[in-house]
This record gives structure tokens, sequence and C-alpha cells, in this order.
RNA sequence: GAGGACGUAGCUCAGCUGGUUAGAGCAUCAGAUUGUGGUUCUGAGGGUCGUGGGUUCGAGCCCCAUCUUCCUCCCCA
């Protein structure tokens, strides 16, 4: 036997048991999106590298997986290079293509490429996967699919609800309870200038986006190691510490910072689309959450943040609003809000709380037995027209023993097998068999489709 | 990038303070039963104990290295 065979790191097969369960999750999400208008799109696996660097922070850009040029990869690269640039440098001129990281990002080169083509506002939504270089643990993997809706070309905050609603109607379907936290950048960029620490506002956003994990001493500890002067830390503490309604954290957020022209801003757009919630019935609760930071740079406006209510599990799907990603590949003032779906994720936390209907993978619901030449004839005759009725069925291949098409049968839950032999081809029909009650009856063709359309 | 745990049959695992030829359950295949599966009984196949090195008369077990998987941090879907 046996040569060691293996998949790389943070890799996966899927069994066809667990294909019926990603393709549910893939059907769902992608329904929903067609219900409001999205249309579907395409981008390589790979793209120029220099379409990704720089658009997720200096971590990101670590992650991102490169390919190694084709032919003579070392060309032009002097042994003093390799001494004295650093490996992103020598990445970049080694490998001119990568992995894609994500989808909003070649989606906004695509939309910058094809800008001609395309009716503004554009919606659009995309499900393939993508590779991150990271290592991998619970719900985190080297290549995983992304979900993603995106409308492109509007500044209306109505897309923002309307993304809300995608969010609230596929997790009401797949019946996942979740929350849904909503913040906004330009709030951060509020706090951030009210500080007086306006640069450090990725630092600030990172840290109080762990208040949950480590605690409030600890970020005021990482704030510090930051750069940040105490009379900084001292005026974020009220901050941290918010509670109570959406309205009243507005509220009492609006008195800190509703000085800063950017801090105003930010509380208009998220009242604005807190108020057109009070007008839409949603399944889940949206909540302002303002330690939701997120990592990814380009971020402006609102962010989002889905969390599965019932499984310890990292956020299941996530996005925000980007006023000028196709800025960096030279179509300026386009603004952009859109929402992932980890559909790994989503997999994993149903599966762990058992949300998958359990006939899922029953697929052939008829099973002929093979009982030699002049039988196989025969069966193939019926096996087309129930067919042609629209039922799945086949054949089994080989004049096996019985015992063994049976036990084929049972182990693809199959739930009927027809048997048709010499005594049944002189009646012209074929012995019934059902799986889960053992009863037999001899029918025809045409009964059979009558039974099985049931 | 930092830290921790695991690795024995296709799968889940047992294997005593180091001691003959490494076990069990499930799965697979065959038979009991030559036209009827899921229950039962009998039998069979399947392992360079992750890999490499070391200690020892002797290593699945101890030591070192390495790889993999899983978990935590960082970050994210």
């Amino acid at each position: 036997m046996a040569v060691n065979v293996s998949i790389p790191k943070g890799t996966r097969d899927f069994s066809p048991a667990e294909m019926i369960r990603r393709k549910y999750i893939f059907q769902t999400v992608e329904d929903v999106f067609r219900l409001y208008g999205y249309l579907p799109i395409e981008t390589p696996a790979m793209e120029n590298l220099s379409t990704l660097t720089g658009k997720y922070g200096e971590e990101g850009d670590r992650l991102i997986f490169k390919i190694l040029n084709s032919g003579n990869y070392l060309e032009g690269i002097s042994v003093e290079d390799i001494q004295n640039s650093s490996t992103a440098k020598l990445a970049a001129r080694m490998c001119e293509k990568a992995l894609r990281y994500d989808l909003t990002v070649p989606f906004a080169r695509y939309v910058v490429q094809n800008r001609n083509e395309i009716a503004f506002p554009f919606k659009r939504y995309q499900i393939q996967p993508v590779w991150r270089a990271d290592r991998p643990q619970k719900g985190r993997y080297r290549e995983f699919y992304q979900c993603d809706v995106d409308v492109i070309g509007s500044n209306s905050l109505l897309n923002e609800v309307e993304l809300i609603q995608i969010i609230d109607a596929v997790f009401q379907q797949l019946g996942l309870n979740i929350t849904i936290k909503l913040n906004n950048r330009k709030i951060l960029s509020g706090i951030a200038e009210v500080i007086g620490a306006p640069d450090k506002i990725i630092d600030i956003t990172i840290a109080i986006d762990k208040i949950d994990k480590i605690g409030i001493e600890k970020v005021n500890q990482e704030l510090e190691s930051k750069g940040l002067t105490q009379a900084a830390i001292e005026k974020l503490q009220p901050i941290l510490y918010l509670s109570g309604s959406n309205e009243e954290k507005t509220e009492k957020i609006s008195g800190i910072i509703g000085g800063t022209d950017i801090g105003q801003k930010g509380i208009a757009e998220l009242s604005s689309i807190f108020d057109f919630l009070k007008n839409i019935r949603l399944k889940t609760s949206v909540e302002l959450d303002l330690t939701l930071a997120r990592g990814l740079n380009y971020y402006t406006g609102a962010i989002f943040e889905v969390k599965a209510n019932d499984v310890a599990m990292g956020s299941i799907c996530g996005g925000g609003r980007y006023d000028d990603l196709t800025g960096i590949f030279g179509l300026p003032d386009v603004s952009g809000v859109g929402v992932s779906f980890g559909a790994d994720r989503i997999c994993d936390v149903m599966n762990e709380l058992k949300l998958f209907p359990e006939n899922a993978e029953i697929s052939t619901q008829l099973l002929f037995t093979n009982h030699g030449e002049a039988e196989m004839i025969y069966a193939l005759k019926a096996l087309a027209e129930i067919r042609r009725a629209g039922i799945s069925s086949e054949l089994y291949p080989d004049n096996a023993k019985l015992k063994k098409q049976f036990s084929y049968a049972d182990a693809r839950k199959i739930p009927y097998v027809a048997s048709g032999g010499s005594t049944e081809m002189q009646e012209d029909c074929f012995t019934l068999k059902n799986m889960q009650t053992g009863a037999m009856e001899k029918k025809s063709s045409q009964e059979i489709i009558a039974q099985l359309k049931k």
C-alpha cells in the first residue's frame, strides 16, 4: 500500500455528505442574494500581487499566498539583493501573482476595469474560495469560501439597511440565532480625534476591540504601550464603559465626540440606519457595539459583524462601507458597501448545533438490482421510463450477489429497490421493496412511478 | 510570528515501572443463507507504532530533532 498521501495544511476534502450540507448553505445564501436583486460575478483565483498588497494592513500582507514566477524566478536577483532586501521586497520581485485574500478587493479591481459596462449602482454577489497563509485552528482554514454581497456606486444608507435585511433573512432561513453588531469607523475616528491622537486610530480600535477578551486593564496597558498619553487613555474610559440601548449609547457618545466633524457624521449615519430599521421587521437584534473595530484598512463608514449566539466561534459574517477602494485603482469617488458570509464557519456552527436535516444526503430514490444480461436490458427500459418521470434512480452495474446489492442500497440509504428476474419478466413487472418497512409488492413500472411520485 | 497538546490497522482508541510474535471495537471482504439489506454467528485480510537519530542486552513506551494535526495568542470568514 501506501505512499503517504495528504493535502496541504489548512485545506480540506469534502465528502458527498459534507458537500450536500455545504451546497445547502450556498443555495440558501444565493437565493436570498437573488431575491434582493444582486447578480453573480466571478474573478480569477489569482490576482497580480500588486493588486492585493497594501489593502489589508501589515498583518494581512503577510498572510497573502504568493505564487512563484514560472521559469527562472531568481532572474536578476543578486546575492546582495538576498542579503540586503526585506523578504517582502524579494517576494515582490519573484512573485508577480498571488492567490486572492478576499473578494472585496478583486471586486473593486473588477469595477474599475469594467466601469464602462457597469450600470451603477452595481449590485453583485460572489461566492468563491479565498486563501490565507494563516495558522489553522478552530474555525480557521487556509482555504475557505466567502459569500460576498456588495453594492457599489451609491452613498445611500439604504444599502446598509438592505444588507442588514439580507443578513437577517439568510440566518433566519438557516435557523441560526445570531447577533448583528454595528459600528462606524467615523465614530472611531471621532474618538481618536477627541482624545488627541488621530494618528493612532488603528491602534486604538484594535485595542478596544479586545475589551471583551482581555478586559479593560489589559486594553489600557496595550494603549499605553502604543504610545498613548495617560490623559488620552483617561478620556477614552467612558467610551469603553458605554452601555444601555442603542439610542442611549448614541446619545452618550454624541455628547463626547459630537464636537468633531467626523464624529458627528458618524453619529448621523448610525442614527439614520437605526431609524430605517425601526420600520422594518427583523428577527435579529442589531446592536451598537463601539468596541467593534475590524482590522481591514479600507473601511470608512459602517462596519458590521455577525456572531452566532449559541456557539463559540469567530465572526461568521462581516463587512462594511469603503469609500475609496476603487480610488486606489484609479476610479475615485465611488463608494461601496458589502458583507461577506463565511460559509465554512457557518457550516461548522450548524454542525455543532445539529441544524442540518438528517436525510439531506438521500439522492437516489430507487435502485434496480442486477440479475444478468437479459434482466439488465429489461431493467434498463424501465429505468429510462422512471427517470423520464423525474425520479432519480439507478441500476446496480454488476451481476453481484443480491446480498451485496441490497447492502449497497442500505448503505446509500436508497428507500426503494426494484428487482426484475425471470419471474417478473414473464409478468411484465418488478418486485418493489420498501427498504424501511421491508414490504415487497409486485408492480409495473407505471405503478412504481405512481408510488414514488407521492 | 509566540506558546501548548497529540500522532499505534481505513476510523475511534487500548497497550502496565522499557521485556516473547503489538491488541479491541467499528468498517471491509468471505461464509452460515445459490432471488432479498439493516439483527445474529464464524472466519479472513489489513501495522516499517508519523519520520530521522540516540540511550539500552532489549524501545510503541525514555531522550533529541523534525513533520503533521488540534488548541491558545496575534489577526480574521
